[in-house]
DNA sequence: GATTTTTCCCAAAGCGCTTTGATGAAATGT
DNA sequence: ACATTTCATCAAAGCGCTTTGGGAAAAATC
């Protein structure tokens, strides 16, 4: 059943019945309220790439999946995007997902941008100085920014968790528990989260009046293994870190299955805290023992993302968004006094 | 740049430009190459929107995730769709994903299939008996199962692992260590896999003549801390089971840290395997020991799912197409002889 | 009561492609 | 040399919707 026959069968044109569905003005109440009744009982769906061509507008946003091989498919995209995925089908989005194949990321873009398969994109896991947003600017795409790019705050829109306050509570936290000697299992720093989190853990470090050291900052792919193979190493070293920073739940279980090996009792001979994105089948609260942590949803983020993207699209002049979120710091039973070695 | 303004450019119809375009026999080889050349010189890209309006194909694949609240989002499902991603888009093939909101998951499929807004779709996570089977039939439209239903392995284009052999295995290789007593940590059992699991691992106990016990054998959602609570359960009871056997990595963490906890050493006072879909953050042969698992990587079923799918699509006469993967045990150092109790 | 405005609806054009049916020109057959 | 087939192209219709530009009837204004 299509607009026409739609029509037909109301003795309608195809003009009224579209606006009438279309919650136009320019249609009396009472045929509106025919026409709903009658395109409901019917079933009548109008054909989206029928009402994509005739609008230029298609209702959905893209998300592209940096085809960067090294890269490690990033399980937080699918909490991120059960969040915006939400808000996209409340307002009858779709969401059209790019990952990998061999075309050049950037000329997904330009794709993208230029043909309207897109009213907008989302960029995740932005980069120090990414070069996506000149290219999405230029292209006059309306995109959103989930994080920042590091050099410059403005001038794009982005929500972002404020990384650098909650690695410096998270720090601060220690080093007022007496930690001198804390380590940081980062991310890769080319990640301006990663950044942002070393800037708050030097800051902390700095208002203690510590020093910073180079040797018990890491940076590596969020794996477990990787947990475990930097908390060993730090945990083993000459003047030993008595307390370790990561920056993801990743990272933790083989953290704990480092210290547990070294028979080193958590939140007494080591503290530790992790940044919590809340991913589902990592949950900081049903560790023993329970870890401390600095927590954001980041599919709430996700939710939100979408929602701010939506509302741009919709309304172009409005001015660009910009939200910085505040983390919580969840003291738990990971983290103790610093303990005398 | 469209069709019409390329062809005027090129002093040639519509008509020929786009037959030219896609490939069709009845334009000369000398002006197809001087269109060619034009296009890409241009850089003329087609509106997609036109292009399925004009066609009614969408060159699109749906993935619907459930909106099953219950269920955790699962971080399989950034794995499987990075690489159904790569086949896609080599084969010029948007994915089209939906996830939550509150339009109930069974009129996004009737609506997918009402609109043509995908040529097809696949099904993730399917459970025993699935419902989405007999809709998506009902619809008529084209879809592949990653997994099966269950009950019957005909009537549906599937593509699966498998898991009873796989757990077959992994238990036999046990129970030839002289493993009397092995507990399953499964995942929840409306999902066919798990149930297949659990026949798997049942095949084998009995074949060696052991009793199934359903007190060490165990469903729940796939996380760490789930792990965590039944290996430590599990490994407490009076009689306690000398191996177990996990139905996803997700559980290991959690079951490693148990194990140290009450002071086991694994692969010698307990014996663990675990099913691995070869997710990045989480490898095997990074733990301590190196785990035995039974290993199937989840990502490249999902390039395969694709390329069955947009052969389906194109090839709409063609048999619909089962395939059983075999499942490779890998043996490691979490696995030994049973140990005198 | 005549004029203006508002209300409600319609016919037709247009979005950018594909595809059908037709048409000359060139090649082939007899 | 003429009929027939193949080749290469084109004009126009159509996909299913939105939107522009009217226009008749009803309501409001003077």
């Amino acid at each position: 059943m299509n607009l026409k026959e739609l029509a037909q069968h109301l003795n309608l044109s195809q003009t009224t019945v579209s606006r009438a569905l279309n919650g136009y003005p320019e249609v009396s109440e009472q045929t509106r309220r025919r026409v709903d009744e009658v395109a409901r009982r019917v079933g009548y769906q109008p054909n989206p790439h029928a009402m994509r061509l005739a609008t230029g507008r298609s209702h959905a946003i893209g998300h592209v999946l940096p085809s960067d091989k090294m890269l490690l498919i990033d399980p937080h995209f699918s909490d991120f995007i059960a969040g915006a995925g939400d808000v996209y089908s409340e307002n009858g989005f779709d969401v059209m997902l790019h990952a990998g194949g061999s075309e050049a990321e950037e000329s997904v873009y330009r794709r993208y941008a230029q043909s309207g398969a897109v009213d907008g994109v989302v960029i995740m896991g932005p980069r120090l100085n990414d070069w996506r947003i000149d290219l999405l600017t230029e292209l006059a795409l309306p995109f959103i920014v989930h994080g920042r790019v590091g050099q410059r705050d403005e001038g794009y829109a982005w929500l972002d968790i404020d990384n650098r306050g909650a690695f410096r509570a998270a720090t601060k936290l220690l080093t007022d528990l007496g930690h001198r000697r804390i380590g940081l299992v980062n991310a890769m720093e080319i990640f301006t989260f990663a950044a942002h989190r070393r800037q708050g853990y030097e800051d902390a470090l700095i208002a203690a009046g510590l020093k910073l050291d180079p040797a018990i900052v890491t940076n590596d792919p969020m794996t477990e293994e990787n947990g475990y193979r930097q908390a060993k190493r730090l945990l083993t070293m000459g003047e030993r870190p008595t307390a370790l920073v990561f920056s993801s739940m990743l990272f933790i279980s083989g953290a704990i299955r480092a210290a547990h090996e070294l028979g080193l009792t958590i939140g007494r001979d080591v503290s530790l805290i992790a940044h919590d994105d809340g991913l589902p089948f990592l949950n900081a609260e049903g560790l023993v023992p329970t870890l401390t942590t600095v927590r954001s949803s980041i599919r709430a983020a996700g939710s939100r993302v979408a929602e701010l993207l939506i509302g741009m699209i919709n309304d172009t002049e409005s001015a660009q968004p910009h939200e910085l979120w505040k983390v919580d710091l969840i003291v738990r039973d990971s983290t103790g006094p610093a303990p005398r070695l």
